[in-house]
DNA sequence: CACCAACCATACATTGACGAATGTAAAAAT
DNA sequence: ATTTTTACATTCGTCAATGTATGGTTGGTG
């Protein structure tokens, strides 16, 4: 094959890892080969072999393109008067972070991580969800610690507990829609569930 | 090979599939294969293949041995006093569910379900994970709209949504534990994160 | 303008898992 | 006592996937 351009090999990276998110999606990551995903991009295992040392460098490339920590969505937002609003930090974190979960590639290179794929070569996607949840726990809890402190939050709930609840919520709707983004929208339900959470928390109802 | 007696065989049967769920869980499903299966049962690949038609047939099998339905977590405390205090029906079931999944058949097929195990032959396991998701949150939609009738609820927060954040929250804490079993008990801590959230919802703080 | 390395295709060797076929010895049935 | 069936073990052919090696063309750099 003729050599390329800078820009059109990079081009064709980028497509070789559009055809992996689909074809992970579609028939799981350990069903698929490295043939179907070159064929789906139009392109033969050659290219593959030549972008990434083998799938597993492929899948870390590919998981490479949608981090988000959660320090960052809140980070985002930019408003300082937040600091003294803990709760609607919050609030407005969860809002961008499921916005961007309706973003195809979000949605489903998340879905195939917690969904689609079993431990394999040295990816361990068990490790990458518990780094997760650990990130947005600890982010969590310091919001909620803020608010407990500015008497916002009911007297009888420590915001431990709190941050635990609303954490588990938050992951249980996290799977449950990637398991069927078609039957809600994320934002509508996410972004309802977490205001009722966070009202049931605060100190007027 | 001699000819064993039928407790034998529903023995050596009962072995396989125990080391199905060992080298399951430890290897995920896709990377083990039938050899190392039996292998791990002190036996070779003929024996699998006696009692069971391939791979998808023993997984099958394998799930057969721990199906627990919200509704009989509900009957088997037998207790006719609860349609009167749904809320309280909620907090036992769910205690008993997790007492079930501290036991190790339960936790570790459990855990290959959810984090071990991808789409393959004629299983789909998020398949699988729905059924189980609306089952569980179609009974407690039932028990909360009970409480909601009988004025045991928030007059601001309606029945459906309360089931979908409880749903959702033990759903969470559910792939959590699942992910690291060995940092806390899931007993503890969702007798805990349940009773706390049941608060949440009842009229009466 | 020349030449090297980038970019990708093609061909080949290796691995290992599956499933079927066959072997076999003892338990049940007659 | 004989026959049949059960409960496995062993062997073998097949196929799919991986990884590597090699080839061919051209863009980029001196």
């Amino acid at each position: 094959m003729a050599r390329k351009t800078k820009a059109e090999a990079a081009a064709t990276r980028e497509a070789l890892l559009d055809a992996a998110e689909e074809v992970f999606l579609d028939k799981g990551v350990a069903r698929t080969s490295l043939e179907q995903i070159a064929r789906h991009a139009g392109m033969t295992r050659g290219a593959v072999y030549w972008h990434f040392k083998n799938k597993a460098d492929l899948f870390q490339a590919m998981l490479q393109r949608v981090r988000m920590p959660f320090k960052e969505l809140v980070e985002e937002i930019g408003d300082p008067g937040l600091a003294e609003a803990p709760l609607e930090a919050i609030r407005l974190a969860c809002r961008s972070g499921f916005e961007r979960l309706e973003q195809p590639r979000y949605r489903r290179v998340h879905a195939i991580l917690i969904h689609h794929c079993e431990v394999f070569g040295d990816i361990d996607p068990l490790a990458m969800q518990n780094e997760m949840a650990e990130e947005s726990c600890g982010a969590l809890r310091d919001y909620l610690q803020g608010a407990a402190r500015l008497g916002q939050l009911r007297a009888d709930l420590s915001p431990e507990l709190a941050a635990k609840l609303l954490q588990s919520m938050l992951g249980g709707l996290f799977h449950d829609w990637l398991r069927n983004h078609e039957q809600y929208s994320i934002a509508e339900q996410g972004n309802l569930l977490v205001e009722t959470q966070l009202r049931l928390f605060s100190r007027q109802a």
